[in-house]
RNA sequence: GCGGCAAUAGUCUAGCGGUAGGACAGGGGCUUCCCAAGCCUCUAACUCGGGUUCGAAUCCCGGUUGCCGCACCA
């Protein structure tokens, strides 16, 4: 058994992974998250909630899973996730129907009818099957949607950013490896609009000289970059990009991954999507699995939002004033009403709004002959006056750009897993313990009463349990099995403290704290067991 | 989707034509109570469907699922 294998055998045995629709035979690609992976996994979208919500001040919205046709037309993904296919009759094998001939490739066999492959799962809205729906493949287009409204909730300040946690849906031809490839999977997703005049991030001295392990697309292998250096050498596009790169990496770090198995990796020219400007990869090492993908951090520019605006032909744009108004002079058509009303009667308006519109810095002193209905009309020279008129121009309407984290919280899941699972000896027996970090783990503390003198022990533990549960800690109460038992047990979910109820405590009131990693012990007064552990597991 | 390999208690595994065995985990009991001790006891499995055979966990065919490779992965 790898790695791998001990952690899935592990999830699985102790509730934190169990493959979905087991008793029907189970289907690819699809887990269920057990009582203690389920708490886990929560654990870690809080904290990137801390990250994002809190740290950044982004706000969370929470869109619908189902998405109309016409979204995923104007996001690209209904002709990119929707690939024709075709079979090979002799040799079964298939291919994409665009990228071959009318013969197979591999021995030359015929082809069966081209069929369609769609990535994304079909549903229908209401009856019948008039109005296609989508399950969403990405939270992203959810937060585009709802730019107008968006824009108008943070007062059209700029930056402004707006996160979503949620499910996201994709039919892979063959999910594998766990967590790493899913049909059903979590997404953690920020978006922040920015001015594509201004890419610098009010932040990023504060970031500037921090070093992380890139990959940049030229390279022939991960270096150590200061941040600072990497923007300025155009290696990441822009400081607002860097700075959400080494956000990605703190939060990373912040779940437990080791630095040395974290790098950023550039997108190839042919693998970044054609509209973003740079796109960074966070990848982990894993055991058996290599370097994985767990977080795509890209500027989509304004891609996105002019998508839409096409598809929807709602306006997404924003006008940005200009630090200071241009101000142009021009020549201008000031029409005569008075010569004009009489003379066109219910026309004149119209006849008016045309003249203003002609460019009167060509026009001499002579008449104009506009066209009204298919009818020319003269108007002669009394009919308007040209004046200097000096214009300002505060602004222009523009597309926002889009800076974009993009994580897979399964991935990531996994990887503090891995990350967590220690294996060593103790006086010959295998200790198995998940190094979770403290403000992670699904259970916070055990209570455990020695068992000697049993039930006045179990009184007191049990109300100690009671006490810190009511004060809201996730706590566990174990009375079976020798204490060394217990101990390990509790290891093995990882969770970081026991407490220990034993003789002293009948004479001091203080019960034994024991660590997970060290094995160490302390004692600790009943009265401030409670405080202690708060501060303990830094929450 | 294709190809190769595989599937036995909660977990890991033995058995490879003739009564399905072990280890760990779990429940109960005795004993012990600060690191998976010991003893007794209980619970618990052949992935599904066909076929061959007197008899199939075992051989054959198919489905399902998993692992690996190919393909796929905006």
């Amino acid at each position: 058994m790898d790695i791998y294998d001990e952690v899935m055998e592990l999830a699985k045995r102790r509730g934190f992974l169990w493959p979905s629709f087991e008793i029907y035979g189970g289907t690819a690609g699809f887990y269920d998250y057990g009582p203690l992976g389920a708490r886990l996994k929560r654990n870690i979208e809080d904290l990137w909630r801390k990250f994002y919500v809190v740290g950044e001040g982004f706000y969370e919205i929470e869109t619908p899973v189902i998405g109309l046709e016409e979204i995923f037309r104007a996001s690209g993904h209904l002709s990119s996730f929707t690939d024709p296919i075709v079979e090979c009759e002799s040799c079964k094998e298939f291919f994409r129907a665009d990228h071959v001939e009318d013969r197979c490739p591999v021995c030359g066999g015929e082809f069966g009818e081209v069929s369609e492959f769609h990535l994304m799962f079909r549903c229908f809205i209401g009856p019948g099957s008039k109005r296609a729906g989508y399950l969403r493949p990405e939270t992203a287009q959810g937060m585009f949607i709802d730019f107008p409204r968006l824009l108008r909730f943070f007062r059209e300040k700029l930056p402004f950013g707006v996160v979503q946690v949620g499910k996201a849906f994709r039919n892979e031809i063959s999910p594998r490896q766990g967590l790493i490839r899913l049909r059903e999977f979590t997404q953690a997703e920020a978006e922040i609009f920015i001015d594509p005049h201004d890419k610098s991030h009010p932040r990023f001295d504060e970031v500037k000289d921090e070093v992380l392990i890139l990959f940049p697309q030229d390279a022939d292998e991960a270096s150590r970059w200061k941040l600072a250096d990497a923007v300025e050498q155009g290696i990441i596009a822009n400081e607002f990009l860097a700075y959400h790169i080494y956000l990605t990496y703190r939060f990373l770090i912040g779940v437990g991954i080791s630095e040395d198995r974290l790098r950023f990796r550039q997108h190839e020219a042919d693998e970044m999507a054609h509209y973003a400007a740079d796109c960074w990869d966070a990848e982990i090492l894993l055991d058996r699995l290599g370097w994985i993908e767990m977080v795509g951090i890209a500027d989509r520019t304004d891609y996105d939002l002019k998508a839409h605006e096409e598809v929807s032909k709602a306006d997404l744009g924003v006008f940005m004033p200009y630090r200071e108004p241009k101000v142009i002079e021009r020549m201008a058509i000031k029409p005569n009403m008075q010569l004009l009303g009489p003379r066109f009667k219910g026309s004149a308006k119209r006849i008016a709004d045309a003249l203003s519109q002609i460019d009167a810095g060509s026009l001499g002193d002579q008449e104009i002959t506009i066209e009204l209905d298919g009818e020319a009309v003269t108007l002669t020279r009394d009919m308007f006056e040209i004046t200097r008129v000096k214009e300002e121009i505060r602004g222009e309407k523009i597309n926002l750009h889009v800076i974009e984290p993009s994580y897979g919280l399964d991935r990531i899941f996994y990887a503090v897993m891995e990350g967590a699972f220690f294996e060593e000896e103790v006086e010959g027996e295998r200790r198995v313990v998940m190094r979770f970090l403290p403000n992670l783990a699904p259970i916070q503390v055990c209570v455990l009463p020695l068992l000697g003198a049993r039930d006045e022990l179990l009184k007191i533990s049990r109300k100690i349990h009671d006490d810190l549960r009511k004060r809201g800690l996730i706590a566990e109460h174990d009375e079976s099995g020798t204490i060394g038992r217990r101990y390990r047990r509790q290891d093995e979910i990882g969770t970081p403290f026991c407490v220990t109820v034993d003789y002293e405590t009948l004479e001091d009131n203080t019960v034994t704290v024991r660590f997970r990693d060290t094995m160490e012990q302390l004692r600790v007064r009943i009265d401030e067991l409670h405080a202690w552990l708060i501060s303990e597991l830094g929450i």
